[in-house]
DNA sequence: GTTTACATACATACACGAATGTATGTATTT
DNA sequence: AAATACATACATTCGTGTATGTATGTAAAC
């Protein structure tokens, strides 16, 4: 076959990330082979190779697509204008719309989550990981030690903890909803069961009235 | 080589198991050959194929391991002498305990959330985890469902969604702390990371009081 | 109490497919 | 003409499953 223009080769470089992300969270990523991915995509590894150096630059290549969003995500989080305790609250629900809005952030997610290893060969995503949470976490401790320099938090609330718990509930309530894709449970109900844990940490449901942030 | 008695076989399957439990943590399942966990056993690939007729019959073996530590925890949570709150908070640091204290429980928990794919070729694996995460979360729902007719939850918290997001919190907290094995902040600090959603769903810290358990 | 016959508990060897990486071919672009 | 964007072909390695070898335990026959 015949070379194409710089437009076609980054077209087909796009359809290798699509195919593979989809191959990967179907069978897994340890068990798909680079040669499953090229049929899928109608090519051969030939084109794989071209493009990428190797399954684990192209799973990188691919996860690094929804950067983007993430940080949209993050600089709401931070964005000073609304008090600190509702951006949490809008937080986990941009976070949650978003997963259920965008396949794509779905599916690298849920590839994450029950796709592949993070051991061994795949231990650089693992520590990709930890870092990334220690990020999160931390951007949560900020927003949360703001709130209780604003008196919002309960008195035997530390922020640092408090972050810890919420990330974990998030996760876990992500897990949860990656487990059961079709139940609608969680989605549907996504206000009560995170509410608990912001009544627990803040006073009087402050999260839940659109105040002006005070003084940062 | 020659044949060994009867319970000298037995230790070898053990030897195997534990061989391949620690192997599998540390390189992953897929990424583990039978060879390896041979070698590992000072053993060839015959003796795997003696006890166990492949990698997944293997590794099912492995996880049945701790299914009767498993039960003694959820039997615990069942058990109606004291109240549902209580029983609850305890049972949480219950689990928290046992992955502390017993090295197997915190290895193939690790392996199963971050050792292993969930999909493809693992896909009964999958189903078994979602089979017994609904089981975990009606026991959960149960116990809260008791406490709901004891007037101990607040009154907009339903038992159901209190379950799914109590279970959601445990397992992102377990994710969380297999993730940074070495850092004990999350044991050392498990009251104060379970609170806040107990503040949420109960009223006035009613877990914390022993108090017997009235008709159920 | 020996001897014998068979099952056991592995080790070893082999055959096969699968996956990878690379080298090369080839028709276009540029 | 040279670089590009792949397809094709090849060599090599790795993992699996199975077949076979073999020395010993075990139980019954005698």
């Amino acid at each position: 076959m015949a070379r194409k223009t710089r437009e076609e080769a980054e077209q087909t470089r796009h359809l290798l990330l699509d195919t593979a992300e989809q191959v990967f969270w179907e069978k897994g990523v340890a068990a798909t082979s680079l040669a499953d991915i090229a049929a899928a995509a109608g090519l051969t590894r030939g084109a794989i190779y071209w493009h990428f150096s190797n399954k684990l630059d192209l799973f990188n290549a691919l996860c690094d697509r929804i950067i983007p969003e993430l940080e949209i995500l993050d600089a709401r989080l931070l964005d000073s204008s609304i008090n600190p305790a509702t951006r949490l609250w809008l937080h986990g629900h941009s976070m949650f719309a978003l997963l259920h809005d965008n396949p794509r952030i779905r599916r690298i997610c849920g590839i994450h989550h029950l796709g592949c290893e993070q051991v061994g060969e795949m231990a650089p995503l693992l520590l990709e990981q930890i870092s990334w949470t220690q990020e999160k976490q931390a951007k949560l401790q900020q927003v949360l030690h703001c709130a209780q320099e604003q008196q919002l938090l309960r008195a035997d609330v530390d922020p640092k903890l408090a972050a810890i718990g919420l990330h974990s509930l998030y996760g876990g309530l992500i897990h949860s909803w990656l487990l059961a894709q079709d139940d609608r449970t969680i989605h549907n109900n996504l206000s009560a069961l995170l509410s608990p844990y912001f009544e627990g940490i803040f006073k009087e449901r402050c999260w839940l009235q659109p105040l002006p942030c005070a003084a940062e």
